[in-house]
RNA sequence: GGAGAGGUGACGGAGCGGUUGAACGUGCCGGUCUCGAAAACCGGAAUACGCGCAAGCGUAUCGUGGGUUCGAAUCCCACCCUCUCCGCCA
C-alpha cells in the first residue's frame, strides 16, 4: 500500500510517477474522498469526546449520590448517543472507501526503471552463457516428452483440464532433482533458511502481499471460505512477519520455499497453450527477503544474483532484464526478470522474477522491525523466484537433447539423479 | 467431530460496569550512590490516527466483529485462535 501521507501532500507528484505506469490516479476523486473524511472523522472525534465527558460526569454524580444530577446528565447521553451512532456509522462507511481507494494504488517505481509500456521495453542488463549451435533441429519439450514418455498432458486434461501435466519416470524424477538441488544450494551456499508453509492462505495474507480486490480472479479460491489457493509461496512466507515488530538484530530474514503454485487465470492471454510454460499448477523454490529499509536495493541486486547462479550451476545461458515501468507488477517499486534460453521457442523465457517491494507489502501487512532509535518502522520485503521447477524442467531438457532424443544430465544433477547421466529413450 | 479451560502491554500476571491506557512484578532507558560495577532508591517509557506552525489537545486500541448501557478490558451474541481430554486419521 502506498503511504496515505503522501497522497495527502505530495498528490500530483505522485500521480505524476504513477502515470509512467499506465495508472492513471484519480485526484479529484481522492480530494473529495479525503475532505469528506477529514470532516467526518472530526466531526465524530469531537461527539465521542463529549460522551466520554458526559459519562466521566455521570460517574462523578453517582459517587456525591446525586441522583438527579445524574439522571439529567444520562438523559443528555441518549440523546447524544443517537446522533454519535449516525456519525460513527458514516465515519465507517468514509473510511473505508478511503482505504479502498488507497489499497487499489500501485506502489511507486525506483527511478532506475525503465520508462516503457511494452515488455520489449525491458532493458537487458547482463547475458551468460552462449546458446548452444545444434547440428540438428533441436526438438521443444513437449516434443522431447512425448519421446520419453515422460510428460503425458492428454492424462493431465483427463484428470483435471487443459493446463496440467502428468510428469513420469525419470523426467519426474529430474524434476525432483532439480527442486532438491536449487533449495540445497541457497540454504548451503546463500544462507536461506528452508521452509515449509501451507499452500492455502487467508484473504487478509493475500491482501498483505498485493491488491487481492484487484487480482483474486487470478487465485482459486477454496468455496465459502476465505481461503485461496497459493499462486506461489511469497503469499505464506512473506506474511509470516504480517502483524510483528521484528528485532533488528534478526534481520535480514532470508527465507527459501519449495511450493506447488496454483494460478486460476495461467491461460487467461491463450499465450503458451502448449506444453507446460504456463500451467495451473507448477512448483517453485522462492526466495523470501525481510530486510533492513536501508538495504533492500543491495538485497534485491543479491538475490537475484543467487537466482542466477542456479543457471549458472546448470549451465543455461540466460540472460537478466529490467522490466519497464508499464509491465512492473503491481505492489513492486522494481523487478529484474530472469530469462534462460529455450532452443524449443528459440528464445529466451521468464524463468525467474525478482522485485523489490519496498514499504508496500509490509504497510500492507503491518511488518515492522524495531530501528536504531527503538522506534517501529516498516521493514521492506522482496522475494523472487531461485527458480521455476518446470520451466526449469523444460530448459533442461531442450537444451541438453541428444539427436537421438535422449537428454544428458547436467553436471550439477547427476548426484541427484542416482549418479545418471542420460535420459535415453526407450525405442 | 465431542467435552472443558483460556486469549490483557516486551514478558509474567491483576482487574470482572464508572475518574483504568490499564495495578503489581520482571525486563528496558535515564538519574542518585560508587574508583567502577552490583544492590538500593528516584524518575521515564505503548501504537495508530485526527486537529494544530508549535506547545498541546482529542479519538481509537485489553483475540476479531456485533450488541446492551449515560459509560464496557469487565455483561450478552457470533466468529477466530491456543491449551487439556476423548474420538477419528496420513
Amino acid at each position: 500500500m502506498i503511504d496515505v501521507q503522501l497522497l495527502r501532500t505530495e498528490i500530483d507528484a505522485v500521480a505524476k510517477r504513477l502515470a509512467t505506469r499506465g495508472y492513471v490516479l484519480d485526484v479529484a476523486a481522492f480530494g473529495a474522498l479525503e475532505e469528506k473524511r477529514r470532516q467526518v472523522q472530526t466531526a465524530t472525534e469531537q461527539l465521542q469526546s463529549q460522551r466520554n465527558a458526559l459519562a466521566k460526569q455521570v460517574g462523578q454524580a453517582k459517587a456525591k449520590r446525586d441522583d438527579a444530577l445524574a439522571a439529567a446528565l444520562m438523559r443528555q447521553g441518549t440523546e447524544l448517543g443517537e446522533t454519535l451512532k449516525r456519525m460513527e456509522a458514516e465515519n465507517t462507511v468514509v473510511q473505508e472507501r478511503l482505504r479502498e481507494f488507497v489499497s487499489l494504488v500501485p506502489n511507486l517505481l525506483d527511478a532506475s526503471v525503465p520508462v516503457g509500456n511494452r515488455p520489449e521495453d525491458a532493458v537487458e542488463q547482463r547475458r551468460w552463457g552462449e546458446p548452444r549451435k545444434f547440428a540438428f533441429r533441436p526438438k521443444d519439450h513437449v516434443d522431447l516428452g512425448a519421446t520419453l514418455g515422460g510428460l503425458d498432458f492428454d492424462t493431465a486434461a483427463k484428470l483435471a483440464g487443459a493446463r496440467f501435466v502428468v510428469m513420469k519416470g525419470a523426467i519426474a524424477r529430474l524434476h525432483r532433482a532439480i527442486a532438491q538441488f536449487m533449495l540445497d544450494t541457497h540454504t548451503a551456499e546463500h544462507g536461506y533458511v528452508e521452509v515449509y508453509a501451507p499452500y492455502i492462505v487467508t484473504g487478509a495474507c493475500a491482501d498483505g502481499v498485493t491488491s487481492l480486490a484487484k487480482f483474486k480472479g487470478d487465485l482459486f479460491k477454496i468455496e465459502d471460505r476465505d481461503l485461496y489457493l497459493i499462486p506461489t509461496s511469497e503469499y505464506p512466507v512473506t506474511n509470516f512477519v504480517r502483524d510483528t515488530i521484528v528485532p533488528l538484530e534478526q534481520l535480514p530474514l532470508r527465507f527459501a520455499c519449495y511450493s506447488p503454485c496454483f494460478r486460476s487465470e495461467a491461460g487467461a492471454a491463450g499465450k503458451d497453450t502448449r506444453g507446460m510454460i504456463r500451467n495451473h499448477q507448477f512448483d517453485k523454490v522462492e526466495l523470501v527477503q525481510i530486510v533492513h529499509p536501508a538495504k533492500s536495493y543491495d538485497a534485491h541486486e543479491e538475490l537475484t544474483g543467487h537466482a542466477e547462479a542456479i543457471l549458472r550451476k546448470l549451465e543455461l545461458p540466460h540472460r537478466v532484464v529490467t522490466l519497464c515501468t508499464g509491465d512492473t507488477g503491481f505492489s513492486s517499486a522494481k523487478t529484474y526478470d530472469i530469462e534462460v534460453w529455450l532452443p524449443g521457442q528459440n528464445a529466451y523465457r521468464e524463468i525467474s522474477s525478482c522485485s523489490n517491494f519496498e514499504a508496500f507489502q509490509a504497510r500492507r501487512m503491518q511488518a515492522r522491525f524495531r530501528n536504531e532509535k527503538g522506534k517501529p518502522e516498516l521493514v521492506h520485503t522482496l522475494n523472487g523466484s531461485g527458480l521455476a521447477v518446470g520451466r526449469t524442467l523444460i530448459a533442461v531438457m531442450e537444451n541438453y537433447q541428444r539427436a537421438d532424443g535422449g537428454i544428458d544430465i547436467p553436471p550439477a544433477l547427476q548426484h541427484y539423479m542416482g549418479g545418471l547421466k542420460v535420459i535415453a529413450t526407450s525405442r
